[in-house]
DNA sequence: TCAAAAGTGTTTCCAATACACCCATGA
DNA sequence: TCATGGGTGTATTGGAAACACTTTTGA
């Protein structure tokens, strides 16, 4: 409620951008799979991708941050735009269901608010989206803030979304697939220590193929970026894994080059 | 004169989104180099890429292709979005050399149009920039529409461009070579048929490294998208080469994929 | 017959792939 | 000792790279 209010004010101080918004596809890895950062709307069934308008002072990339962060308390994550949605369609009442969702939205503000909130979302808006890596281990989701839900969700059970929301998400996983050799994904989606089965894991996720696990291994060690330390007993009846670090020094130059994958 | 009425008109329309502007980075391939399509505003020292405003009912790449073929009278045209530019200091006051070219500009308008113009330049402006790919031989360039001198540029003599434009190109290029495994520069670069070394050499000046001939005349044959055809007789001393020219279906399915490089 | 560029052939090397084999772990 | 997954070894294949050889052209 108060974040709604807000936003109106916005409106009325001359401090945004008009037309303009910015939308984030955040990616965090767990349980063996590629999870995205989602928003509900309470009292709707409608789910968003987190975003946000642009201020006139404001940089993109760091509200891009601002937004990740606020949902999530980390304020330092990597952010990468990858591009700008502007179809003539994007407003709240061009499919039925998200004007139905801005309807229950907008009855829960007080009335002098409603027009102008309603206006503000009918109009056609030009979105630049990043996709944002983070670990997701390190993220304590805020659940609930203004009337929002936040939640990780995995790949395979992303919901309708908002407007062209869905297509920024297909858009944001290509994207991810062709600039992974220029991801540092391992720095940045897997947490301090990990095994190698867990790396290899992300990989088959984010390209959607099995890898051979023997390769696989080879490969990573060839390319010296991982540190071994000590072996991981899960209790588990089988031979421990041992578990890796990121020698970031090494890892930079690489990703700077391209990992070929 | 006229154009820069017509903008200011635009202005006073209701039907321009604000603050947003295209800009294309237009790449011909001439004379065995690659070249880009840049903008000299008469009476000035002060270069430009062909850019425009963003209409309210108007898509942004229909608007690109609109701007791409009033330089060039080209309509069928290929592009991709590349980079939305945002900075702060996206604006005509930022620097000293740029300043002085709004003020030449400036003082050819009838006076009531100074002020609003001005007020226009020196907002900070998002721009989403394109990259064009087509065949410079096609292209008769329109060489002087509303004082604004087209011409193409060969890349090692790029000069100073106005804003941040020189970033735009380098983003650009870096962004052609990112992606010319799925662009079909084959059919958009390339005249109808072409020689293999023809070919090559714009390979050669995308990547900006020296590839074997021999290897890059088996490897594309291997491919299997070039159909041979007669040879050309150019009159010089050594054995003639044969025309080439793109086998379409076998090419976009290929482009599709990607073709290695 | 000669220089120059085009087309083709050859050799070497390395990375990708597909497995096979042994090792450690705890029930 | 056995099932399970982890780590390493090996044979095959194919493409990349470097370079040699042959062919065609007009002077």
């Amino acid at each position: 409620m108060a974040k709604q209010k807000e936003l109106i004010s916005n409106l009325h101080i001359p401090g945004i951008v008009p037309s303009i918004s910015i939308d984030c596809v955040v990616f965090g890895y767990l349980e063996k799979k590629l999870h995205v950062l989602l928003i509900k709307y309470k009292d709707t069934q409608s789910w968003t991708l987190p975003g946000g308008f642009l201020y006139e002072g404001a940089e993109m990339d760091e509200t891009a941050t601002n937004i990740v962060s606020s949902r999530t308390g980390i304020d330092n994550v990597y952010l990468n735009q990858f591009y700008t949605f502007s179809s003539l369609d994007r407003h709240w009442k061009h499919k039925k269901k998200d004007w139905e969702c801005l309807q229950t939205l907008l009855a829960k503000l007080p009335e002098r608010d409603q027009k102008p909130f309603e206006e503000l979302m009918i109009q056609r808006y030009i979105s630049t989206a990043y996709f944002v890596l983070l670990n997701a281990a390190e993220v304590r989701v805020k659940p609930d803030i203004h009337g929002q839900l936040c939640n990780w969700i995995s790949l395979s059970e992303i919901p309708e979304l908002v407007l062209d929301h869905n297509e920024i998400v297909n858009k944001a996983i290509r994207a991810l697939r062709k600039r992974l050799n220029f991801l540092p994904i391992g720095k940045t989606l897997m947490p301090e220590k990990f095994t190698m089965s867990d790396f290899q894991t992300l990989y088959e996720a984010i390209l959607g193929k099995y890898l051979d696990r023997g390769n696989f291994q080879r490969k990573i060690m060839k390319l010296g970026f991982l540190i071994r330390h000590e072996k991981l007993m899960t209790g588990a009846q089988n031979k421990a894994p041992y578990l890796y670090s990121i020698d970031h020094e090494v890892y930079d130059k690489l990703v700077a080059e391209g990992i070929g994958f």
